[in-house]
RNA sequence: CGGAAUGUAGCCCAGUGGCCAGGGCACCUGCUUUGGGAGCAGGAGAUCGGAGGUUCGAGUCCUCCCAUUCCGACCA
């Protein structure tokens, strides 16, 4: 590509919307442009990236015995309405009618779709396994767009879903899928760690997140530093130390005055108490009933760990209204003593050590000190639901020390079950005659994320460092003084030998300064730059630069030719 | 969903109710220059987000709408 015939343009400022590397390293390259919040357009520097990655799964995929197909991105209601998830989905769902009326989605996922289109398909044990995949624009009406690529409301994501006899089977595939991802996110080039996750909304029992490390990364992760476990923060159990109460410790409870004080601080304070003694109260609302949860005062909650235990589809905060109605009291003066026979009461295990704890009264403006459980009320289920931390004990090999260290979630991998297959019958007869439901999983890569993580791991303050595999061009030819014919001749023979090389390599012919071509090159981040000025031409030599290490040598055009040739072959291979 | 801010040329930003709305980057023409985003001269480019209102007069004040961004979405 000549760089006068591209569609090409490059901007020395950023909008102010532009928060992290990535982002600005696309808008100033030009390789994405925003039409509307979380919306995007691809240009062609971009799109090159994308379906160099897309390329990279392809192949790995298709080795593995994977077909692709291309469903829908509109799909109907109907079929989100059979497994449950068009009011499950929520607010991340954009719905909308046709002109009769009928209720359509943007696909925000495809297990709905590719289950309907296996279950019209399969009908016996001998068509199985299938593992199929398919490369496309999903929405999701997001609540915060942000960051540019790395989390919008459209985005090319590839889904896979694979489909066995039994759940020995599931798990093979499973496995396979996990080994897939690793060689797909290595041959990017890409430093990244696979973690084992909470599955969410999604469902399913089985899950683990391929996390690209990047300090700007949303999630954080907990890495065991001697065996090799890794685990989102979400899902990190805690290990307990039991400390029974001792009963003969226990105090008289009493009720105090605590006017004005809701939060824990406020109270430890206004007692002069340690926020750990005492009992953090929230009401949660989980699938419309409500639960009063609690903790060690110097803890959070763990919503996701949390929803699990109590196995509920929807959970929430129960609003300050609600909280007055069933209790009588304002939250912040909430607690487990005397409360309505309804409302459950789930505890994190931190509050099953100690005694003579201080929470809310059920009535404002007082709390009550010294209560403990068994005497003073009745806990139906202790459990984790806290945050694991930094400098915890590692939960599997329970030697090691957690680290901490943020990801950027570019893939994931589900082991679903029968979830969607016996909601919505997608049967096969086995070798019996009996009809069973099929084992399913699901994987997802986020494509344009997985190319925005690219550059948020690999970029200093001149630009993009491209690893080779991704890069939209690996080499550019930079003639320094286009009205110096030994200088273009040079150069021209330079990109021709390349390009015929098979090497993917653009040719800076613009009329502009050394400084201008050498800035541009840095900044779009093409991995090898050859430079032909006056001097070095006159001698038939070109000047190679390394754009990830900086290093330059100069060489005999020819030899310059095959040394790019060798080394841009070598990184292709081994990213 | 709640709160806040912003919206002026392709991008970044100025602009007390008062003449023809400015600057930088980018763009066009000419001269000059050619090893790290040059210089000089000239030039083009804006229904000031939209609609309504107040006023002799609105980019500026008021109302409504739209869009974008930021913070929060209840840890009691």
């Amino acid at each position: 590509m000549r760089l006068t015939r591209s569609f090409y343009r490059t901007f020395k400022e950023v909008p102010k919307d532009a928060q992290i590397s990535s982002h600005q390293l696309m808008f100033r390259t030009g390789m994405i442009q925003q039409l509307a919040s979380g919306i995007y357009s691809y240009l062609p520097l971009a799109l090159r990236s994308l379906r160099k990655i897309e390329t990279i799964i392809r192949d790995e995929l298709n080795q593995r015995g994977c077909e692709e197909v291309l469903m829908p991105a509109v799909l109907p209601a109907a079929l989100w309405q059979e497994s449950g998830r068009w009011n499950a989905y929520g607010d991340l769902l954009l719905r909308f009618q046709d002109r009769k009326g009928s209720d359509y989605c943007m696909g925000p996922t495809h297990e709905e779709a590719f289950t309907d289109m296996v279950r019209r398909h399969l009908s016996s044990w001998k068509q199985l396994p299938w593992n199929l995949y398919q490369i496309q624009d999903k929405f999701r009406d997001e609540f915060r767009p942000r960051f540019g690529l790395m989390r919008g409301r459209e985005f090319i994501m590839k889904d896979a879903y694979s489909f066995d006899l039994d759940e020995q089977a599931a798990a093979k595939s499973y496995r396979l899928m996990y080994e897939a991802y690793s060689a797909i996110f290595t041959r990017c080039g890409l430093k990244f760690r696979a973690v084992d996750a909470a599955a969410g909304e999604i469902g399913g029992s089985m899950s683990h997140e391929f996390q690209v490390l990047a300090s700007s990364g949303e999630d954080v992760l907990l890495s065991c530093t001697s065996c090799s476990y890794a685990v989102n923060i979400e899902k990190a159990a805690v290990l307990q130390k039991p400390n029974p109460p001792d009963k003969t410790q226990f105090k008289d409870m009493e009720i105090v005055e605590t006017p004005g004080q809701k939060t824990i601080e406020e109270v430890s304070q206004f007692l002069g108490v340690q926020p750990e003694k005492f009992l953090k109260s929230l009401v949660y609302e989980a699938d419309s009933r409500l639960v009063l949860v609690l903790i060690a005062g110097n803890l959070d909650v763990n919503e996701v760990k949390l929803q699990a235990v109590l196995n509920a589809s929807a959970l929430r905060l129960a609003a300050p209204e609600k909280v007055k109605e069933a209790i009588g009291a304002e939250p912040g003066f909430i607690g487990p003593v005397n409360l309505p026979p309804n409302i459950n009461i789930i505890a994190d295990f931190s509050a099953s050590s100690g005694e003579n704890w201080i929470s809310g009264a059920n009535q404002n403006d007082k709390h009550t000190v010294n209560i403990n459980p068994e005497r003073d009320f009745q806990v139906s289920e202790f459990a984790d639901i806290t945050f694991a931390a930094a400098g915890d004990t590692c939960p599997e090999c329970k030697e090691g020390q957690m680290e901490e260290f943020r990801g950027i979630e570019v893939g994931h991998v589900f082991y679903l079950g029968t979830k969607y297959s016996q909601a919505m019958n997608c049967l096969y007869l086995d070798e019996e005659g009996n009809s069973k439901p099929v084992e399913m999983g699901c994987y997802g890569i986020g494509i344009g994320r997985t190319m925005a993580a690219a550059i948020e791991q690999n970029h200093d303050e001149n630009g993009i460092i491209w690893p080779v595999p991704l890069a939209p061009w690996e080499a550019i030819v930079l003639p320094l003084q286009m009205n110096n014919e030994t200088v273009t001749a040079a150069a021209e023979k330079v990109y021709i030998d390349l390009t015929q090389a098979g090497i993917e390599t653009v040719l800076d012919d613009r009329n502009e300064r050394p400084g201008f071509k050498f800035k541009d090159a840095d900044l779009i981040g093409y991995p090898v730059q050859i430079t032909l000025g006056a001097r070095s031409a006159a001698e038939g030599k070109a000047e190679i630069k390394f754009r990830a290490s900086g290093e330059k040598t100069e060489l005999p055009l020819d030899d310059a030719v095959n040394y790019i040739i060798q080394w841009i072959e070598d990184k292709r291979q081994t990213a």
